[in-house]
Formats: structure tokens, C-alpha cells, sequence
DNA sequence: GAAACTATTTAACAAATGATAAAAAAATAA
DNA sequence: TTATTTTTTTATCATTTGTTAAATAGTTTC
């Protein structure tokens, strides 16, 4: 996805605006594989997926713990440093090869106090992350893993088609065991 | 808590900017069980709790499951309503005799393309809400119920001691059966 | 293509949680 | 206070999920 389409679905920028926010994007290209959050350290930048998915995780004991993906258009962030400039808590991997659109925090923030329009463009942006953020939530509490399984498979298709079913299993807070055992029960 | 430091606390505000704020605040006072936010209805208004506890829950078949408790300085907002202007889920109710500042959220919306702090304030306050809804997937999708249990006694000695069990077994994600035994096992 | 490696499914048993009902404790009202 | 209602705990059994191990399926490498 394009980086003009991406800044617009969050809140329609003046070109004025938006030409300031693109000048300080950079396009970037890594292989599948690649680690581009490291847990435990302030990142500096943020991201936009122009092409590719990546997965956000975390340790719990020994095992990893997948509780974010990201596919095209969407923002690859890491909340504890974006918004308190402290280390993250997750690793960020990228299951394909990926094509990025990278942002410095820094140069967003300063943004934020000189343009009112980007300050709103933020805004709206915490705002659409935060509904998501709520979404899930009652989806892990009011959903029965099951349940929570086919509204994945409804409304992120291309998810399971593209990621390891470990990983799903992890997102959707139960063991790979189980998420085999609600597949064969569902057919 | 008072509205000053309530506004400060998110994100300082020159006298100017805060002023045009609290402009737009009123105090108002609801007893004990008052519903304050209806589900399936655009709510008109956010509110800053100054006295007193709430919980927004929703109904899943004939059960209300709680997913939100708030108290002094927290912020009561149906986010459906105030990011996209449209109908939310939740009923929020108020726990206690409730002294609360109330925002008309339209009025606040001006106030953004007006204001390049303010805009900035409500900026922050999505970023601060958003680290918290994080904060909670991870402790449901991480922890079992015994350590969420645990870690809201610890987190919110507040909440436990005013609020009745069957609502913390809810948004704990749990019967309120289980919850009286982890409590057993604790002991 | 065969061998080696990785991912997924299946099986068996253990542990945790749900559902229902009844008992006990606590809070509220007369 | 006593009676009534509400909240919490306890008990029993069913269901779901976790754990471990083995079998099967699928991929990658040589």
C-alpha cells in the first residue's frame, strides 16, 4: 500500500501537511526473518507495512507469545517507546519479506508541536490503534477460543493463509495442541 | 481528584489552553447504580471521575461481563462514540455516589482543530488510554486467572475492596465460581 | 529423489474452568 | 433486633484446555 493512501485512512492531511510528513519517510526493504523491534530497548522509529506481514511477540517463560500481526497498510509500532520513549516489551519479526515505510519518532514529535494538522493526524492515529487495541480485548474476554478462531479466520483470511499456525494459536491465548483440536472439530 | 490536575496529569497545558478546556467542564453529581452510558446510543459526552468508582460491562447472552473499572482521575469514555461518532456496546455504571466532570465531546472536537495544544492533550490521552487497553491484552492473553487475580490485588487494592466479586470474575475472565476458588487456593 | 528438518495432527492423561445447585456469610430493610 | 435479600463459598460433575509424546504431513537441502 501506498504511503499517501496509508497518512490519508487516518485523517486527510492538507498536502501542505502531509508533504512534511513524507519528507521524513525513508523506504526500506528487509528479508523474511528479520527482527526490526528488539524487546528491552527504545526503538526510534516506527513504521508503515507498504508490502509484506509481520508478527509482534513476546517471552513468557521460554515460549513465545505472538499478540499482534500486521499485514499491508498498517503501522508497525512499539507503544512504550513510541509514546514514553521507554524499552518495549516485544520483538518484532517479519514473516516475509517486507517493504517498509520508516519514520523517526523524533522528527514525528516535532512535527506534532509545529502542525496542528499532523497533531490531529497523531491523534486520530492513537485513536484508530486504541479501537483496535479495545476490539481484541473483548474478543479474549467475551470469545470462547473457538469463536475467537473463526472471527480470525473471517476477518483476517489472509493471516492464516500466510502465518505458521503456532503463532496463530499463541495470538489467540491457547496452546498449538488446542488450536489443532478446534480445526478437526469445526470441519 | 480535581480537574486541573486531572487535565496536567495527561499533558500540560499552558493557563491559555487549559482555561478553554475547562470552559467546556461541568461538575455533576449521579447516586450509586445510575447508568451513565447506554449501549446500542451515541454518547454525547466523556467524563473525569472526581469521586467515586465505575464499571462498563456489556452482555454476552444473558450475562453482563465487566471490562472497564474506573476511579478517581480516570477518564469514562465510550470510544465508539468518541473516535468514530457511532453507537457503542458498553452500559457504563457508577458504583458509588459520583462527583464527575462532564466534556461535551463536540465541544472538545472544535477545541482540536482550534488549539494546536489541545490537539496535542488529546493526542496524549489516546496514547495514555492505549498503553493501558495494551497493558490489559497482555495480562489476559499471558497470565492465567490466578496471576491476574494477583496482580489486580496488587495493582488496584481500591477496586477489589468497593467493587463485588461477581464483576471482578468477569473482567477477570472467569466465573464468578472460579474466582472464589482462587481465592480459596490462596489463602 | 532421499534425507533431514519443520510444522501439524492425533492420542492419552492431568489440570483448570464451567455449570448447576445448595450452603454459608454478609448486607439491607422492616 | 429479626427477617429478607444479596453475595460469596463450597461441592459435584461435565467440558475445555494444557502437557507430553508419538505419528503424520509438508518443506527444504543436498
Amino acid at each position: 500500500m501506498e504511503i499517501d493512501q496509508i497518512i490519508d485512512n487516518i485523517y486527510p492531511l492538507s498536502t501542505k501537511s502531509k508533504n512534511l510528513i513524507k519528507k521524513s519517510i525513508i523506504e526500506v526493504k528487509f528479508p523474511k526473518g528479520h527482527i526490526i523491534f528488539k524487546a528491552n530497548k527504545i526503538e526510534t522509529s516506527i513504521y508503515f507495512i507498504k508490502k509484506g506481514i509481520a508478527r509482534a511477540y513476546a517471552y513468557s517463560d521460554d515460549n513465545q507469545i505472538t499478540f499482534w500481526f500486521g499485514k499491508e497498510g498498517d503501522p508497525i509500532v512499539s507503544m512504550q517507546s513510541y509514546v514514553n520513549n521507554q524499552k518495549g516489551y516485544e520483538d518484532v519479526e517479519l514473516l516475509e519479506d517486507c517493504e517498509l515505510y520508516e519514520l523517526k519518532t523524533e522528527k514525528l514529535h516535532k512535527l506534532f508541536l509545529k502542525d496542528i494538522e499532523i497533531a490531529n493526524w497523531g491523534r486520530k492515529f492513537s485513536e484508530l490503534e486504541l479501537i483496535k487495541s479495545e476490539e481484541r480485548l473483548i474478543s479474549l474476554q467475551f470469545n470462547t477460543a473457538t469463536e475467537r478462531y473463526l472471527a480470525l479466520l473471517k476477518n483476517y483470511p489472509s493471516i492464516i493463509q500466510r502465518v505458521q499456525l503456532s503463532h496463530i494459536a499463541s495470538y489467540l491465548g491457547i496452546t498449538q495442541v488446542s488450536l489443532s483440536r478446534i480445526r478437526a472439530n469445526i470441519k
